[in-house]
DNA sequence: GGATTTGATGTGATCGCTAACATGCGCGCG
DNA sequence: CGCGCGCATGTTAGCGATCACATCAAATCC
């Protein structure tokens, strides 16, 4: 009863219900369901009412492909990224991903086979096919930076974590200064000087945190020690450390990264070296664990979330800001912090 | 000179070239541009050669939004996942992308605000308005499970990590296997009994490992002390480390992952326990920094790489069995491997 | 009170592609 | 020699939304 015709039984829609099945259920035409879901001012109450009541019997929802199609607009953003597994990258991943559920869009990742110039080109490419409405490139390396110079400037793009000093806008945190605070800190401890390893050559961060590490050495009057080039990895800071435990003058060592670091530590471990009452260690980024460490690390806390999430912002201001013909906004730096934990003292008494 | 007539002039398109531009130039049409790019049998070599060349001529592009709009599939993949910050879930993530690339799929990220059912569900629910083919769930929780249980069934879904044991497929790391290996490798070394530390009650990882290491003492015959409930933080395996230093009969600690069983290395430490010389720790997942901690943890490698590659395929097969009529594969258990490195040792002497 | 604005709604074209069917030609076969 | 078949290609109609414009009634103005 109340079913009078089995063709129009909307029991269970073998099809999904499509707009102007709506319209036909509440009487209207496809176009007025259009405007209650598009928020027009011009239709009345009463209409709106119904086409709604009518959306809810049947179960109806907006196919965004078709919507798409007929706006040019996905309200999908893209993300390029070489290593989604290291904590930068994925901390910064998911702040962006968080800040893009709330500003309403979608994310598409694309990562990097490897990080050459034409990887980072084709991974946009890639993106862009797919509609994308902009893209985050989240830059390690110098040469994704540079594919970002020449990249396609049809598409709203901005660069997270580092990028080109120009040309697009950039959300970072500020290495030289987290390098900075970390140098200081040691140099106020009473270091003569401070060592320090460094991230790979090719890395911008990398880049930015020795000249940070070298100016305030400068600043300070202190001698500088040759760097030590490292590649991120705690692999590598177990290698430089022992390198490092060679080194009897030594009190006092910034590393790049925790991981590095944590190399380092053991390094020292097994050396018998004791850290921190014969030598000083501060990390950088703040890694979840960082806390644990033997001896728990003095380091520079990167805030990636917000990197991210602020990257996505830049990037949505971006699009809207073409559409509307205004001014894009430009890049912007997140303040770094420095953790004071137990792997940092004053020096041994040398005389 | 060339130029004929500035209305075909195609020295900068203003609008990007469609089929039927690509068509007009080599003068057949856009179906016939469709056959070429779907790979048609039915075309000449001589107009596929000409087509080709107007595309490339025209820097044409395919719409994939307008053909998945025609098609009804948008070769595109969606994960759900609550926090990709973690090392597993961010490799499992990696792995998924890289397979997914390979296999011609875009992935598109949906995050979870909390671990409720309502979460997950909501989020199947935006991946599908969003179009997606097919829907990867990294599950870690009960309770995201049973939401699975629950889900629409008219959109293929694979449950990574862990998942409900019936209903969908599950593609996982052996985990009872991987703390079958684990214990047993401690009461191989001599120790009387082998004491866990567990994640948190909800996660089913926690629940699959907590009963292989229950098995494998009950199947030795050892006695099975009281296990410690942690929650997979490096800060709570402090805390639970700090209570075991009390007892003086332990010899041995199976901790359910890396990071807990840092900050009972940590503890450990603190107290002046001495591993592996009094007491052996064994964790679980191989995170990048284990065989830096101090010492180098023995542990049990979850190759998360492998299970997001296999479960996307696993994906991709469900979505085309169901096109092509035949049944859908089932899910998948990778094997664990025990890694040992210097946390794990014979007990010391008791009498 | 007739001209004009305003608001609510409908109509038809369009976005760029694929699916299904139509066409026309050459060739083999009985 | 005519029939039919297969192949290369064209034509037309969707896919499900939005957009631009048309329409029509009620409200407003002078």
């Amino acid at each position: 009863m109340g079913v009078e015709d089995d063709e129009k039984a909307p029991s269970r829609p073998r099809r999904p219900a499509i707009m102007s099945d709506v319209g036909r259920l509440a009487g209207v035409s496809h176009q007025t369901v259009s405007r209650v879901i598009n928020g027009s001012r011009h239709v009345s109450p009463a209409t709106r009412e119904r086409v709604m009541a009518a959306m809810t019997e049947l179960g109806y929802r907006p196919n965004s492909i078709a919507r798409a199609l007929a706006t040019g607009r996905t309200r999908t953003l893209g993300v390029v990224s070489f290593d989604t597994t290291l904590y930068g990258p994925a901390s910064t991943l998911f702040g962006i991903e968080r800040a893009a559920h709330e500003a309403g869009y979608f994310i598409m990742v694309a990562s990097l086979k490897a990080l050459d110039r034409a990887s980072v080109v084709q991974a946009i490419e890639r993106l862009r096919v797919q509609g994308v409405d902009g893209i985050l490139v989240i830059v390690s390396e110098e040469e994704s930076a540079e594919a970002l110079l020449h990249a396609p400037l049809d598409i709203p793009l901005v660069a997270v974590e580092s990028g080109p000093d120009r040309g697009i806008p950039v959300v970072a945190v500020d290495q030289a200064e987290g390098a900075t605070l970390a140098t200081r800190h040691l140099l106020d401890l009473g270091h003569q000087t401070v060592h320090h390893i460094t991230g790979p050559l090719s890395s911008i961060e990398s880049q930015l945190r020795a000249s940070g590490w070298r100016a305030t050495l400068e600043a300070a009057g202190a001698p500088r020690p040759e760097p030590l080039i490292g590649d991120w990895s705690a692999r590598t800071g177990y290698h430089l450390g022992r390198r490092l435990t060679r080194d009897r003058s030594l009190t006092a060592v910034f590393v790049a990264n925790d991981q590095m670091a944590l190399g380092l530590l053991r390094a020292m471990h097994e050396a018998g070296r004791r850290i921190p009452e014969e030598i000083s260690v501060v990390g950088f980024d703040d890694i979840p664990e960082s806390p644990y460490f033997t001896p728990p690390l003095t380091t520079v806390r990167q805030d990636f979330g917000e990197v991210g999430s602020r990257s996505l912002r830049v990037l949505v201001r971006t699009i809207e800001s073409v559409q509307a013909g205004e001014r894009p906004p430009t890049g912007s730096l997140v303040p770094p912090e420095l953790v004071v934990r137990a792997s940092t003292a004053v020096p041994p008494e040398s005389d």
